[in-house]
Formats: C-alpha cells, structure tokens, sequence
DNA sequence: ACCAGTGATGGCACTGAGTGCTATGGTGGG
DNA sequence: CCCACCATAGCACTCAGTGCCATCACTGGT
C-alpha cells in the first residue's frame, strides 16, 4: 500500500494517529489529516484505500509471515506446536515493528469503527494459518479450529505485552497464553 | 432494532437479501431496498442504522443468550465445559431463528464488508462469553482464551452444520468440534 | 362527529467517504 | 532544452448516514 513516497506516507499516519487520539476517530475528516501532512484530501486515498487503513499500516506483512514462519518448522512437527513456533516468529514482526503500538492501540480500542477492522486483520492472520496447515494435509475443519486458537493466544499473548508495557519478550507471553489455554482445555 | 412495524422490518430484511443475491451487496443502494420493500430511503434507516445490519436481525439475542445459558449451568462445573454448555443453547437459538441461514451465510461470504461486520457479531458473542466468566470469578485471561476457543468452537460447528444442510442436529456439530479442538490442543 | 396528541413516515438538505477523470508541475533522460 | 513520465491537485459525482420539519394515520376523549 503506497509504496511510493515513504514520508508522505509517514507524514500521513503520524497526522492521523495524532489528530484520532485528540479529537477521536469519527470526528476527524480525511481532509484533515491531508491537510495535516502537507497534501491534499485526493492524495490521502491514494495512500491508503479508506481512512481506517491508515492505522494499519504494515500489517500485511503478518499474514506473509506466516508463510516463512511455516517453512521454517519441520513437517515432523505436530500442527499445534506448529502454530505456536509461526506465532513467535509473527510476533517478533510485530514488534520490531510497533513503534506506536501503545498509541495506536489506545485509538483503536476506543473506536468501534477500527476494533471492527482490527478483526479483520486478526481474520487474515487466521487465514494464513489455516491455509499454510491446509498445505500440510491438515484437515479443513481441524486447520480452522487451530487458527482461531492460535489468534486467541496471540491476541491475548499482545495484550499482555502491551499490558506490561514490553517488559517480557512477546516469546515468553506467548508461551504462557498457550500453556493457559491447553490448561483450560485439556481436562 | 425497529420494533415498531414488524411487517415493514421483514420486506427490508427479504428485499435486502434477494437484491444482495441478484447484484453484490456492493452494487445495491439503501434507496432499491427500500423502494423494493414499498418504503422511503429514509425509513430504511430508522429501521436498520446502516445498511449491512439489514442482514443481521436478531443477532443481538445470541450475546444475551449467553448470559441465560451460563445461570442454568452449575457453577461447581469447570469453565470450558460451562462455555460448551452455553454454546448449546446459543446454538439452539440460532438454528430456531436461521430461515433464511444458507442464503444469508452466501450472501455474507461474497462481500468482504459483511464478513467483518459478521466477525463484530461473533466478537460481541466472545464478549459475552468473557463477561460472564469473569462474573464466576475466572481470571480475565483465561477468560478472553476460553472465550475466543468457544467462538471458534461455535463457527466451526455452525459451518459443518450449514455446509451438511442441518442433517445433523447443532449439538452434535458443536461437541465434535468441541472434541476435535481438545484433541488437537490437548498434546 | 370533531379535535388533539402521538408516532411512523416522507422529503429535503447536508456532511463526509470514496472514486473517476483531467490538468499541472516537477524530475530525469535524451 | 525538450520530452516523457508520474505524483499530485482539483473537480465532480455517487452513495452512506443524519438532522430537521412537514405530513398523515391512528387513537382516545368529549
């Protein structure tokens, strides 16, 4: 998305992030962040293909690594531990990644709007799971089923991060959400 | 949502469907809708505050349902089966409720605006779920896991049953997927 | 039968998201 | 110096969603 001019892509998202967590999400106009960035409203849905997007910038990497991550555990592995060993390696995207992650959360969680398309890209990790376990003859319904777990340690494993403010590396939160779940679970 | 003409609710909620069938859900106006069910655009949007909800009527009990399952489960009763219980009758609503359910789950997955509405409707169901396990004293962590394993459960189950045409009674969908999870986790 | 109150509906106008099209200005290569 | 290319700006349009007010039907009281 908008690979071509890095800093005004970066001007974007910094205006956006600024002008949500003051005035909220649905009260700040397309028009504004351009003006903010320095171009104009045109420009703005050039970058990015609607005004939610701007806050998830990146985010169609996880998806991608999922993939890698995959094709990195050997095939000996069961699907579980499988899942688990491609979430440490998405989750060390994430955060190399998350500069603003506390901020941008924050904003996010106080928009229905944006948890709504949060979801979705929550849903497009969920899909590449699926997908790479598919291609491991994983069946359908089982692959399903161990993605969404997999989206709810990670989900719950971020939280907890970000929670304690990044003072336990995402492998380790990571691990305790998984080893709480098969807890809750395995009786 | 609109109590007040159920007749007028229930053209827009057929006219909505056979349109989103016919055209894409992105290629109908709120004005066909509402002309094809005999109102004014206008009306349409004090029966259904915006245009995807016309095609999840109903869908608020499911989360209140969740409630009333969980207050007839004993609460001596471990948390994940508690939430398997509660699926069952959540389950059972919706099957009641699902005239309509094979066309609407078509109509649904060819637009990727319906199925991040969809996904909220699911995430208000965990919710649910995580209220009312942290109401009997659940850690909140535990809580968010069980209750995005539950949904996770329950779409699954959902979609094995529509996909099987409703030849298998919702209970049964729900407790081999409830047993394939276990199994798939539980190493 | 008349009248007043209530509430659903319709029409109108407005804001803002998102998009197609065209003009312009800046930049690199010849 | 000129030309081609490309990001951007500007304009105009559709459509979702909303506030406001007029209207119409229905109801109860006299």
């Amino acid at each position: 998305m908008a690979r071509w001019d890095p800093d005004a892509e970066g001007r974007l998202r910094a205006a956006a992030l600024e002008l949500f967590q003051e005035h909220g999400f649905e009260n700040v106009t397309a028009a504004q962040i351009a003006e903010r960035a320095g171009l104009a409203r045109r420009s703005f849905f050039r970058y990015f293909p609607d005004k939610r997007e701007v806050l998830f910038a990146g985010s169609e990497q996880l998806p991608a690594a999922v993939g890698q991550a995959f094709a990195a555990v050997s095939p000996d592995v069961a699907p579980w531990p499988t899942v688990l060993a491609a979430l440490d390696s998405v989750g060390a995207l994430l955060v190399e990644h998350a500069t603003d992650a506390v901020r941008r959360r924050e904003v996010i969680q106080a928009s229905p709007e944006l948890r709504e398309r949060e979801r979705t890209k929550s849903a497009a990790i969920a899909l590449a799971i699926q997908t790479a376990l598919e291609q491991r003859a994983v069946p359908s319904a089982d692959a399903t089923l161990l993605a969404h777990a997999g989206t709810a340690v990670f989900q719950q494993a971020f939280t907890q991060w970000v929670d304690e403010a990044g003072r336990q590396p995402i492998e380790t939160c990571l691990a305790a959400a998984a080893e709480r779940l098969e807890r809750l679970i395995g009786i």
